[in-house]
DNA sequence: CGCACTCATAAGTCCAGGTTATGCCCTCAT
DNA sequence: ATGAGGGCATAACCTGGACTTATGAGTGCG
């Protein structure tokens, strides 16, 4: 398995051309960088950079190498924002609620942005469901709100942010997925799913739409189960657009169009009612609309 | 920043309801894993797991934690994936060469799903430009090959396994992304774009499609430098869609909707002519194909 | 009551990754 | 040409963190 660091040095590496200003830019010294490279190397067996007397230039192999560690490195830094926010739970500057696909799916993204925006905002994040945010909110305990869902709890004024659509995914292999003609409401209502359980926010929409008929194949309890179990060609599985990007994009699932049901939800921004977000919480807030346009 | 390894060790535990079982898969001891928990918990501030006498759950923070870590380690699996492909370059039994976008962005997922299929295969893996995979298959130092392009090598059968096509992105708080209408050829071509240096494959089919008129607002020579670009707001760039999927997902930009220009270009398998692909290669080729339905 | 499972604590070992110190190579400017 | 400077490699040493084994303690069950 990689490691972390070494990933990190090597995208220092192909930005700045050079061992040593990569390493100092770590906080390492420039042999410790020569070390961890050439191990590296020497664990996969191909040279990654070409060192010359004038500084390093990555290879093709390196060029692929840095390009799959980017990847690993960005969903570092998510984790990092996300991190931070829960470490920094109390004298922070920006107290954020969230419901949980929100911290999950989203919030770490726009930490990032806050943080490149704003360097010296601490947040602090609490998760939970609506509810959960409500009370924080209207206890004082917390300046912003997230939430999904079809309804504004009471005593809190909201802004929609965004949508979040539910769509209907099979494996590349099923027969959904050769289907000429979108799929209407009766033949998804007619067809087992695998879903998430009962009284969970995407089962809540999902009811609504049909007037409550989903027939469940299978109910699981976290929305990773039913990817995992999708995936695995189980069967048709509804889902959060925001939890199967991944995976449409590598072809793991395929989206089925849907003719006639209507799956979206608003993603809203609450806060109490009169108490206008400012100082941070609105630059927070402008963050996350500036992608509704 | 997070440690891969009480990453994984946390999604163990998520998975498998107790710290010693976690401990025994990962292959090390109950108080190794029980101390890097502990010590992952004291980092973060935040309690991940509760302990019980008949096991240990995770409470909502850890959830929310490792929700986020399971992103990096599937992105460390794909580098794995990859990096185990590059290592293995000699006795391999199947030997794949591949140009660079398709091994940058799908093949770690379809190694990954080869693995788990036959998990006996070897796979081998070289990356270069369209001639490089040519070259390589007919000089029978490569079983497979996948490029991506307008034209297939002469000498080479080849299997369309899917499309790639180009979009227009921009920063969410550009003047396209609130237009109404889709963009036309015209007013495209009539706009300086941030692109790929000329010679690149995305730049090709750019310049085919509008027919030679692309006019570059930056040129850069790697896709991510063009990512960063565009996100910063310098302008609308030119992407391939494979390379765009979290941000547009994240919304840290946004897709223009096209009309009139088609930048769709063929992902293709190819293979020397006369040899078709037989064992392993067949079944990583109809791997691929899958998606495509 | 003792067995089977969980987790925590304590004490000892070991190596990966760091450091400093040094040398070679190349380039460029004086 | 020659020395200064940047870039990388090698060598020898140091240290802390992560692992190990051994043990204890809480809970539930036959």
């Amino acid at each position: 398995m990689p490691d972390l660091g070494a990933l990190e040095l090597l995208l220092a590496v192909a930005r700045l051309g050079s061992l040593g200003r990569a390493a100092k830019e770590l906080g390492i010294t420039q042999p410790a960088a020569s070390s961890r490279v050439r191990s590296m190397e020497r664990q996969l067996g191909v040279a990654l950079v070409d060192r010359s007397p004038r500084g390093s230039r990555l290879t093709d192999a390196g060029a692929l190498v840095t390009d799959w560690a980017r990847r690993i490195v960005e969903a570092a830094e998510a984790f990092d924002a996300g991190a931070q926010a829960l470490r920094d739970r109390r004298d922070s500057r920006l107290r954020v609620a969230a419901s949980m696909t929100i911290a999950e799916y989203l919030l770490p993204g726009w930490l990032i942005a806050l943080r490149s925006q704003r360097p010296d905002t601490a947040v602090s994040l609490t998760a939970g469901n609506s509810t959960a945010v409500a009370e924080r909110l209207l206890a004082g305990d917390a300046d912003l709100g997230f939430v999904e869902g079809l309804t504004v709890p009471t005593g809190l004024d909201s802004a929609v942010i965004a949508h979040d659509s539910l769509i209907v995914v099979t494996a590349p292999g099923h027969a959904w997925a050769r289907r000429g003609k979108p799929l209407g409401a009766e033949e998804l209502a007619a067809t087992p799913l695998i879903l998430r359980e009962e009284g969970s926010g995407t089962r809540q929409v999902l009811d609504t739409a049909l007037g409550g008929l989903a027939r469940p194949l299978i109910e699981l309890s976290s929305t990773t189960a039913v990817k995992a179990s999708a995936v695995n060609g189980a069967g048709p599985a509804v889902l959060s657009e925001l939890a199967v990007g991944e995976e449409l994009s590598a072809r793991r699932l395929v989206g089925i169009p849907l003719e006639g049901v209507e799956l979206r939800r608003a993603l809203r921004a609450v806060w109490p009612t009169g108490h206008r977000p400012t100082g941070p919480a609105r630059d927070l807030l402008s963050l996350t609309r500036a992608g509704v346009g």
